[in-house]
DNA sequence: AACTGTGAATGACTTCACAGCC
DNA sequence: GGCTGTGAAGTCATTCACAGTT
């Protein structure tokens, strides 16, 4: 992690101080991303953005903050809190419109254009992610699938002829795909992290049941389905039996 | 601030199920299932116990809170504070015996013995996922498959038939299914959960882009795919493009 | 000397409650 | 009257830092 840090440090050029006594600047700190809104709440916006859309095709044109927090699972203070951190855009009194509404948190999601994905691993899962309307109907594009068995590689799935893994790097950047979804198993999904970032994409989901390093300014998320299960086991074990075994 | 959660779907097989004095309790407060573990910590010990077991069967016998957390992707602070909720396991000045921890977090996660799941929905998703071979090398069985097209009904997929939705309860009861995972369309997801309420399952993972409703008590994790790239569109936009539309 | 277990400090997120506007 | 937008208060989670143990 290099953090260039051109401020009160001017004359420490040449003594990089290997001891590093009481330092009184932590120097990683400077680094900050823009956080414009936190993380929380980003993550729920998905979610209206759904609600939103359902209403505006059922022909619905005004909504409570209320109304939105109860379709969207939530309660109706956090929903208008996240919402804030968009501007203002609720009429007091009224609601919010919403159509208005609902393309300004599509703006915000960067959905305005349409983004080319990529889907590492054509396997079971793999297969069913490109298969998957959701991602087409959600504005992403399914522009390449890449798997290592010579048996899958020609073959054409969801529209998508698959590619052999050895080329990721090469269809990445040939492509300009914006987001890579991982479903390798799990052993050969760090390789493929690193390729992928390697090739300078910088949004990264994970499905494979392994924790992935990135280095700084690489997005990632992950998603374990096996992990659920357990997350779920718990509660199930913690209703049933006495807690702690 | 109407706060309406009424439903208490009528719970014919509720035999040992007592538990429930008619507290006059006020209002929230009293509702508060025993955490013996904060939920963040209960959401990372699958990962944990998936480093455990991996460095377990290459004949790792011993260790630090620094390498198991390098491991899984988190803190060592973090590792530390989450195990100490299972008791103390650690050795000072050594570390952790990893057969020792692993079956201590095993049993904590309720995977002594194999849990019976059911899923709703044979389609793209559901196929993969009763396919999947990471939900049987984790403690969990596929018992059963539904969906509601008649094409499908009938035929076997991972060894299980697929039955018809609408035999749902009778199934999930003659069953003894623990999870249900719902891997529908999202316009029948409320329904199916309805249903798989009613027949007393209280553990759910959800896939469907829906937010559902459930009765205090029953436990929902919900994984959108769709909305998963999304989030990761809203970072990819906030990067290149400037921040606010 | 090395490392765990944990109170205390910090930080993040949620909920409350009300001022301001329709 | 109804509803949004938001500071303030409250709750939950992470990180620090060190006493305690081997």
């Amino acid at each position: 992690m290099t953090v260039p840090s051109p401020e009160h440090t001017a004359d420490a050029a040449g003594s990089d101080d290997a001891a590093r006594p009481d330092d009184v600047a932590p120097l990683e700190d400077v680094v900050q991303i823009r956080r414009s809104m936190p993380q929380a709440s980003v993550e729920r916006l998905p979610g209206y953005l759904r609600v939103l859309t359902e209403l505006s095709s059922h022909g619905v044109t005004s909504a409570s903050s209320q109304q939105l927090a109860e379709l969207a699972g939530v309660g109706p203070a956090q929903l208008r809190k996240d919402l804030s951190h968009l501007g203002s855009h609720g009429r007091r009194g009224v609601g919010y419109d919403v159509d208005t509404l609902r393309e300004r948190v599509q703006t915000a999601l960067g959905l305005v254009v349409e983004l080319p994905v990529a889907i590492v691993g054509a396997g079971n899962l793999g297969h069913a992610l490109a298969n998957y309307s959701g991602f087409g109907a959600r504005g992403f594009t399914v522009v390449a699938l890449l798997d290592a068995s010579p048996a899958l590689v020609g073959t054409e799935v969801a529209g998508v002829v698959v590619e052999d893994v050895a080329r990721l790097a090469e269809v990445l950047r040939d492509l300009e795909v914006a987001i890579v979804v991982i479903a390798t198993p799990g052993d050969q999904a760090q390789r493929v992290c690193d390729v992928v970032v390697g090739a300078g994409v910088r949004e990264i989901l994970n499905f494979a049941p392994r924790a992935l390093h990135v280095p700084e300014g690489v997005e990632l998320r992950s998603v374990d389905l096996g992990s659920e299960l357990q997350i779920l086991a718990f509660h199930s074990r913690e209703r049933s039996g006495r807690p702690q075994g």
